[in-house]
DNA sequence: AAGACGAAAGTGGTTGA
DNA sequence: TCAACAACTTTCGTCTT
């Protein structure tokens, strides 16, 4: 499940949406297309549960890929009842699968159902996050695993989804951070969170915690350096390990304090908005990053 | 004028009683 | 269950390039 955008220039499919100039972009040739300049995530942000719920008025970002562009559900995604009320998770749970039977009325017993179901999501989150098939297969095994112990019940199919998503990333050192399987899947945070440690406890899975170093390249090259910049981010990164400097600290903030000071080393400078940006952080969690590895590894910046 | 820097106050999430 | 706590963000003023 490819995304059905060509490149016009070299015929390539690998086009990537930039969130910040809302353009769709080839990711080999750099053609920028003019339509569709449509972002589709949401224009706001919502700050706990109760906001996503008054600010929500879609479901999954549209997409090409899924059926009918995923807008074929005629039941409402609000899960409010006639009142307004909220309706119970349970009931969530089971308008959920309503919503489904609507799309899939062909498929039969309720596993075989719930697993093509979960497949046909994990394979749509991992090819919008350009996840490699290896895996989405484990993905995939993973969530046999879930649907075997009976951890899906009362559980929205989306949300294990996500999480055995994420849990697959970190294992394989696949960097890919709780915002972009959020945006990916349109859950939030906090209920692919909290699936995600009730999944990885279950099951007995144990996951590392994310090395910084996964994200080097990917910041890196969002931000056009050079792979000497990126080894220069490695090895300031390798050090801080050694000094024990990482525990308790963001993983993102501080590949990108690394990525920072690597292109100011290496005069291939970048502002710390430009960084903040790429790496979903403020700048001034990359500045206290920044001040921390400066003084602690002793690296001599700017003289 | 733009970027870098840091202080202060506020947020959501985790932890330990 | 609740309060303390750490990490991070937002905002804002000042300094540097």
């Amino acid at each position: 499940m490819g995304n059905k955008l060509v490149c016009p220039e070299c015929g390539s499919k690998n086009i990537v949406f930039d969130r910040a100039r809302g353009e769709w972009v080839c990711r080999d040739c750099g053609y920028v297309f003019d339509e569709p300049a449509v972002d589709s995530g949401p224009e706001w942000r919502a700050f706990d549960s109760d906001q996503m719920e008054a600010r929500a008025r879609t479901g999954a970002p549209m997409k090409e890929t899924k059926i009918g562009k995923g807008l074929t559900t005629i039941i409402d995604m609000h899960n409010r009842d006639t009142r307004g009320s909220q309706l119970a998770q349970s009931t969530k749970a089971q308008m959920f699968r309503l919503r489904k039977w609507h799309k899939r009325t062909t498929v039969s017993s309720s596993t075989e159902r719930n697993l093509s179901v979960a497949l046909t999501e994990i394979k749509r989150i991992g090819s919008y996050l350009n996840l490699p098939d290896g895996i989405i297969e484990e993905a995939a095994a993973m969530y046999r695993k879930a649907v075997d112990k009976g951890l899906i019940r009362g559980r929205l199919i989306e949300a294990v989804v996500a999480a055995v998503i994420y849990a697959v990333c970190r294992i394989y050192g696949i960097p890919r951070t709780l915002d972009e399987i959020s945006e990916a899947s349109g859950l939030s945070k906090k209920d692919i969170g909290r699936t995600y440690r009730f999944i990885v406890n279950e099951l007995g899975i144990k996951v590392p915690l994310t090395n910084p170093v996964y994200y080097v390249p990917k910041f890196a090259s969002a931000l056009g350096l050079s792979g000497e910049v990126q080894e220069e981010a490695i090895r300031i990164l390798q050090k801080a390990i050694e000094k024990g400097l990482l525990s308790g600290r963001g993983p993102t903030g501080v590949a990108a304090a690394a990525v920072y000071i690597a292109a100011l080393l290496k005069g291939e400078r970048r502002t710390q908005k430009e960084v903040a940006e790429v790496a979903g952080v403020t700048e001034v969690t990359i500045r206290n990053r920044y001040r921390e590895l400066k003084k602690e590894l002793n690296i001599p910046v700017n003289a």
